[in-house]
DNA sequence: CAATATGTATCTATGTTGAATACATTAAGT
DNA sequence: ACTTAATGTATTCAACATAGATACATATTG
């Protein structure tokens, strides 16, 4: 299975960002995504932590964006969502009878970290606001 | 699970490169990678079809590469074993009565090409020369 | 013809994801 | 106060993908 929690939380924040300054419920969310108020609310949890979302409690309560969305960035959602790397890097301990085996991790988890950055730095560019404007 | 394919592909490789011009088992392979031949096979399969090893079978048959290693790209490695993109793109139809469901879809396949283009780009950009070479 | 390698297929164990469900907590509105 | 409707949280379940395991056909050397 892959992991949409990404493309999830975008949805999302659009939608938040579309309705802004009004609420907006997980229901009507995960109706829109085509998902689960579940799943929904655990993005959204990681979502509040990360200080993009604000959610109201009780009767009439809701979800909001917590910033303007020209100050929300893809890649904040993207880090307040994944916390794997794009690419996999080793986690089984090296042969310590080969060299190569020895020598791979290293160079494996340079390469998976500037994937990471470089694509970080790309969603950087990119900011809720301009997405809404897509849509538009 | 985490797909390994591609960090695994090049161990291979670099295995392959650092043994040139003479015969690798899969065998052999598996015991640095400290992973099972058949998952080695799997792999070649794909690198075979790219053009980027060749197999002699039978006894004393084994692996090799099917180019130098300067003229065999990261890019090249990737593209052979993962079809896959980085970063899921949408699978379900929109929800039709909502807007957004309907418009998100172009939006994030188009995120979603970005990062995978600037990602291979990035790959390209590193020969397997060069993974060898920061080997030693 | 025996030995040893790849090629191929199938099945299984494991882990991850997201769906489903239930229920506590909070707050509005009557 | 009480009902209603929302989030917050926990748990379980189903589906799926990955890689491990195994078996065996095929090819080639010696």
């Amino acid at each position: 299975m892959v992991d949409t929690r990404f493309p999830v939380s975008v949805h999302i924040m659009t939608g938040l960002a579309y309705n802004r300054p009004n609420l907006v419920s997980s229901e009507q969310l995960a109706i829109s995504i085509k998902t689960n108020p579940s799943f929904i609310r655990k993005l959204i949890v990681s979502l509040s932590a990360a200080g993009l979302v604000e959610s109201v409690r009780g009767k009439s309560g809701g979800l909001r964006l917590a910033k303007n969305p020209k100050d929300i960035t893809l890649d904040q959602i993207y880090k307040a969502v994944t916390e794997s790397s794009l690419m996999a890097v080793p986690t089984k301990a090296p042969n310590k009878n080969c060299a190569i085996s020895c020598g791979m991790g290293d160079i494996l988890c340079k390469i998976s970290d500037e994937i990471q950055e470089n694509t970080l730095k790309q969603l950087a560019k990119r900011s809720l606001k301009d997405v809404l404007d897509q849509l538009k």
